[in-house]
DNA sequence: CCCCAGGGCCATA
DNA sequence: TATGGCCATGGG
């Protein structure tokens, strides 16, 4: 194959920072599903059952992707920008939302600090509830753990300069666990038995992600996750924003927001949900941006 | 030892 | 509808 076929590129919409962005993927935790080094980021894409592995980094105005692993025919290329311009959100106007940072009193600032994040998104719907569940209740690091050993355990891999690069698991493979199987990787019961019913669900047909986007109102798409074991209010709306894109979405309960918010506001104790409600009304329809660059500010 | 982490279910009233 | 116990583990 010619080297030129295994590399293509996505315009940068405005307002949009590729460090800003990696920043936020970075953090401070150990992420299994990309690597990040330097100004680049490493990410594996299993499409169509084929095993591919794409480098992402900035080309001035550009976002430069190559295919470092995995025959770049015409469907996976498309595959892969779609999927990089979903992860990015790449097609979203900001200027709306900058423009209500900019006039806002106390947020202004971040303007100009966070200038160019994106909401960094998980565009699978599967991997996006499991994280969810795995995240639920405790601290993001023991979090990051868990997911790795679940990734590492029921995942397949592919293998670039001897180093393994992982998917994550196929619901069909976690829909076959038992609960068990999953306590044996430090899964309290619940956590197990909601992701191998989220799982069931998935690998059987009954939950998809084009069922959800085709109600195309944020309200009844939380209805519908909501009647999912282990999905409440916080994950429901961090599966919107997340994995489909809705900008009209608060992770209420978030300790992280509040946290956020609590600090903004001055208080001496966690907000409640509806000082979190009055906090987030001037932003109405970019709610889930607001909910993105107060999680910036706690890292 | 305590409490709390990017929650949600379930029992109880 | 509202509240409290519970879950697993790690860090402060």
């Amino acid at each position: 194959m010619a080297d030129s076929k295994s590399t293509f590129y996505l315009v940068e919409p405005d307002i949009f920072l590729f460090t800003e962005c990696l920043h936020f993927l970075d953090r401070d935790y150990d992420d299994c599903l990309y690597s990040i080094e330097d100004d680049r980021v490493i990410k594996p894409l299993l499409i169509d059952g084929v095993q591919t592995l794409f480098k992402i980094t900035d080309a001035s105005d550009r976002l430069k992707i190559e295919l470092l692993a995995g025959e770049p025919s015409k469907a996976i290329v498309e595959e892969a920008a779609r999927y990089v311009t979903d992860w990015f959100d790449l097609e979203r106007n900001l200027h709306p939302f900058y423009q209500l940072l900019e006039n806002h009193d106390p947020l202004s600032y971040m303007a100009a600090k966070y200038y160019g994040l994106r909401l960094m998104r998980i565009p699978d719907l599967f991997e996006a509830l499991c994280w969810c569940v795995v995240g639920q209740q405790i601290n993001l690091t023991f979090a990051h753990k868990l997911k790795r050993q679940l990734v590492e355990t029921y995942g397949t891999f592919i293998t670039y300069e001897s180093k393994r690069h992982y998917f994550f698991p196929e619901a069909e493979v976690l829909a076959g666990l038992a609960v068990d199987d999953l306590k044996e990787l430090q899964f309290s019961r619940q956590k197990a038995e909601y992701i191998i019913g989220i799982a069931k669900d998935v690998a059987d047909g009954s939950l998809k992600k084009q069922e959800l986007v085709a109600y195309d109102e944020t309200q009844k798409m939380l209805k519908r996750l909501k009647k999912i074991r282990g999905v409440g209010d916080w994950t429901a709306n961090y599966v919107l924003m997340k994995s489909l894109g809705r900008t009209d979405c608060i992770t209420h309960g978030d300790t992280g927001l509040q946290s956020a918010v609590s600090q903004i506001l001055g208080l001496d104790r966690k907000p409640t949900r509806k000082e979190v409600e009055t906090f987030f009304e001037p932003f109405a329809g970019w709610e889930s941006y607001l909910n993105m660059y107060l999680w910036r500010t706690l890292s």
